[in-house]
DNA sequence: CTTCCTGCAAAAGTTTTGCATTAAC
DNA sequence: GTTAATGCAAAACTTTTGCAGGAAG
């Protein structure tokens, strides 16, 4: 058993038990779409899911993407083209950011080392205190341009 | 004249600056565009627009919203339900990052002030540092509940 | 065996486009 | 006058849904 199956294990057991928590079965369909995600190790888009699901039908990317972004395992996010990139929760795979090539439109993650992430937290406390506003998380995506189109 | 048609001639002019500069015209159906972003004062999603557009044909802010977005007049943003949120550019209305409500789903603008705005660009500096990525800007999201909603 | 999930195909919804007309320069 | 923008309606594309059959508990 390698390293990366011992992840899989960790992550597919951990999405059983939020959509068991939710009223669902963990199919071998929406293992799959998990599965897709977990290999791509970035957001996707809609058309790149779909066109890596293979034999997968549409329809079951989408109900599936559907019933785990509800049971709180797949995450939504922006692009520019104006549709979603889908990617396992922050649950999952652990608190991170984004960087986001200019060029290729890429959305690559970007984990930030503890010291700096403490400093960012304070940041944004510092800047929602004198707010009618409670954050429960935050976002920050560097935009510009990324290593392989430099 | 007040402030507020002021600021309109500002915005306009800057807007007619740089379509002129790709070659595009200012016309009056792209003011109206403006406008409703304008008078919104907060991201935009298309149907919103559609919605506010009242007799303006549905191609024509499509269009619109295409060649201001080109001429870097408007800014397209993300959404949790997939669908981009307009906004008119940073360029024009000034830097500000957003407040995300978990309830309502509304996008609102968020300014932060001068002093926290550096202490986030340091941040966003020393993260940036030791990668093989030049950051051109950020985005810093908030999350949570708004005041209506609290 | 009962409930939920899946796949298909059709429907609904969204965005883009061709082309004749109108407006801008 | 010449070039570019607009409005309409059709086309293309994306996402959702109803329903019959199949799988899971």
């Amino acid at each position: 058993m390698t390293v990366s199956d011992r992840g899989d294990l960790v992550v597919h057991d951990q999405v059983a038990d939020r959509l068991r928590q939710v009223g669902q079965r963990y199919t071998a369909r929406r293992q799959e779409v998990v599965d897709l995600l977990r290999q791509a190790g970035r957001p996707l888009a809609m058309h790149e899911l779909l066109d890596a699901a293979g034999d997968l039908p549409m329809s079951s990317v989408y109900r599936s993407l559907s019933v785990l972004e509800r049971a709180g395992a797949v995450t939504r996010y922006p692009t520019a083209g104006g549709h979603g990139l889908y990617e396992l929760s922050e649950a999952l795979v652990g608190h991170h950011h984004h960087l986001i090539c200019t060029n290729c439109g890429r959305m690559e993650d970007l984990d930030v080392p503890p010291l700096q992430e403490g400093d960012l937290e304070r940041v944004v406390e510092a800047i929602a205190a004198d707010r009618r506003f409670h954050p429960t998380a935050h976002r920050l995506e560097l935009v510009g341009v990324c290593a392989d189109c430099a």
